[in-house]
DNA sequence: TCTGGGGTCCTAGGACCC
DNA sequence: TCTGGGGTCCTAGGACCC
């Protein structure tokens, strides 16, 4: 198919500017770290639960192993209902003659996350290793760029000395079948696996292509301990067959969406006229056909800090207003230490109060500058709660955002950032409490923020005041300046 | 599916500014 | 003063991801 085409025109041959994407996603991978510590689970029927206990029946599934989802059993399928469908071990009485067997049933462990951040760290020290450039998008999943590290030639042409070292044989089309040629991203995705295996124990599925959104498409495609290649040329048939549902960022509303406007598999997405996702699904939609086309032009970028922390629990749903205002209270003291490890300052304080069956509502207030005071997130949260006051919840959540992690570094800045007079009320606000920034003086959010002040943030301090006057001044002169 | 917890990004509307 | 255009920041909600 690739005969005729004129120079410069070929897309689907790797011309040097391809890039080779990994996608690692590790399989089930809170039930393999169990595995890992308890080989006996090997083979079970296990499930890992979160916000489970042993012997209870509260929580959701985290992790099930490939045995448990035999019988049906389901990511974030409450633990109940898992329960209907894997009985748990433990709970077979072995007096009763219709108990169920051991192969009906299965283990139930909590989640231990410290346990599975070990693991992970093994498994991200061979990535790091093997990477030119690794994001790293949760606990059990990352991308690797390789580029440098390999390429889609053909494995073996050069090697052997056969081929033309310069000849750009294209790499395998979409048509090749089971006698294609490797090529070297195969083999070098091969040995990543394998070092991930015996270096961390655990399975790996790998998938290899010239950009993020397919090489994440591949590595779902073969799972368990998959490795699923997908050459510059061979994207768009690869991903033409698949669901819409299969592409990263297409979840059950836009499936939905895309169903009813006829819109099926990858390839109707990959058609459909851009103008015509952008009315239904706004900017996302032309990314979303532009995924299932293969063409995805996001470089692999490292992990950036966080933007947000937050911690949220479930309740048996209460309207008692202690209960809500002891839960916040430990939410709120959770985040701000989270923050406080961390070494980051956070600006806006939020919280989350979910009412039955499953209404969702935020509330956030920001203040006038990033601060670390957790009396004052307690305090922002329980002012932001008292709109829920009689109202019943099932969760609470606590969330800091706007978060600043260089305000750690601020005396070794010093006055580079905004002019010598901001170094001195930092090294102020680094010498005393630094909730004195949240204290307002006409500044437009904030002026009530703490209303009734609390301890540290009674006494606003002068320099802080005249920071924010010559700040709000400094920026109306500059635009003025435009004006 | 009676729904766990920790995140990201996007959008719409309003306040405010020049 | 009602009139406009351009911009930023903030809040709230929604969709999605693992």
């Amino acid at each position: 198919m690739a005969g005729g085409t004129l120079p410069g025109t070929a897309t689907d041959e790797a011309d040097g500017s391809d890039r080779v994407v990994f996608h690692v996603d590790m399989d089930c991978f809170y039930a393999s770290c169990e595995r890992l510590r308890r080989p006996e689970l090997e083979g079970e029927p296990l499930v890992v639960g979160m916000g489970y206990e042993a012997g209870e029946t509260i929580g959701a599934v985290a992790t099930a192993s490939y045995e448990a989802r035999a019988v049906g059993v389901e990511s974030a399928m409450p633990i109940s209902e898992a329960l209907g469908l894997l009985p748990r071990r433990a709970d077979a009485d072995p007096d009763d003659p219709n108990a169920p067997g051991p192969e009906e049933t299965g283990r139930y462990l909590p989640v231990d996350l410290d346990f599975y951040k070990e693991v992970a760290s093994d498994v991200k020290a061979v990535l790091r290793d093997c990477a030119d450039t690794l994001r790293e998008v949760s606990v059990d999943e990352a991308y690797l760029d390789v580029t440098d590290r390999t390429a889609w030639d053909a494995a073996g042409a050069d090697a052997s000395g056969t081929a033309d070292p310069d000849d750009g044989d294209p790499p395998p089309s979409a048509a090749a079948g089971p006698a294609e040629a490797r090529t070297l991203a195969e083999g070098y995705a091969r040995h990543v696996k394998e070092r991930i295996e015996r270096e961390a124990g655990v399975p790996a599925s790998v998938g290899v292509a010239p950009d993020m959104s397919t090489a994440k498409v591949a590595s779902d495609a073969d799972k368990p301990d998959g490795l699923v290649v997908v050459p510059p040329g061979s994207v768009e048939p690869f991903l033409a067959p698949l669901s819409t549902a299969d592409i990263h960022g297409v979840g059950p509303v836009t499936e939905r969406t895309l169903a009813e406007m006829g819109i099926e598999t990858a390839a109707d997405l990959a058609a459909a006229d851009p103008d015509r996702l952008a009315d239904e699904l706004g900017e996302r939609g032309p990314e979303l056909g532009r995924r299932a086309r293969g063409d995805d032009d996001r470089e692999v970028t490292p992990t950036g800090l966080p933007k947000s922390l937050s911690r949220e629990s479930s309740l048996s749903p209460t309207d008692d207003r202690e209960t809500k205002r002891e839960t916040v209270a430990a939410l709120a003291a959770d985040v701000a230490r989270r923050a406080r490890e961390r070494g980051c300052l956070y600006q806006t304080i939020g919280i989350k109060a979910v009412e039955p069956p499953y209404d969702v509502n935020t509330r956030a207030r920001s203040l006038s500058g990033p601060v670390d005071d957790p009396d004052l997130v307690e305090s922002v949260a329980f002012d932001l709660l008292a709109e829920f006051a009689d109202d019943r919840v099932r969760k609470l959540g606590v969330r800091v955002s706007n978060l600043d992690f260089a305000e750690s570094d601020q005396a070794t800045l010093g006055g580079f950032e905004a002019g010598g007079e901001r170094s001195d009320v930092d090294f102020a606000d680094a010498s005393g409490t630094r909730s004195d920034a949240t204290d307002g003086d006409g500044g437009k959010l904030t002026d009530w923020v703490g209303g009734e002040p609390t301890a540290g943030d009674g006494s606003e301090t002068d320099e802080a005041r005249d920071r924010r006057a010559r700040e709000r001044d400094d920026g109306q002169a500059s635009l003025g300046d435009w004006s």
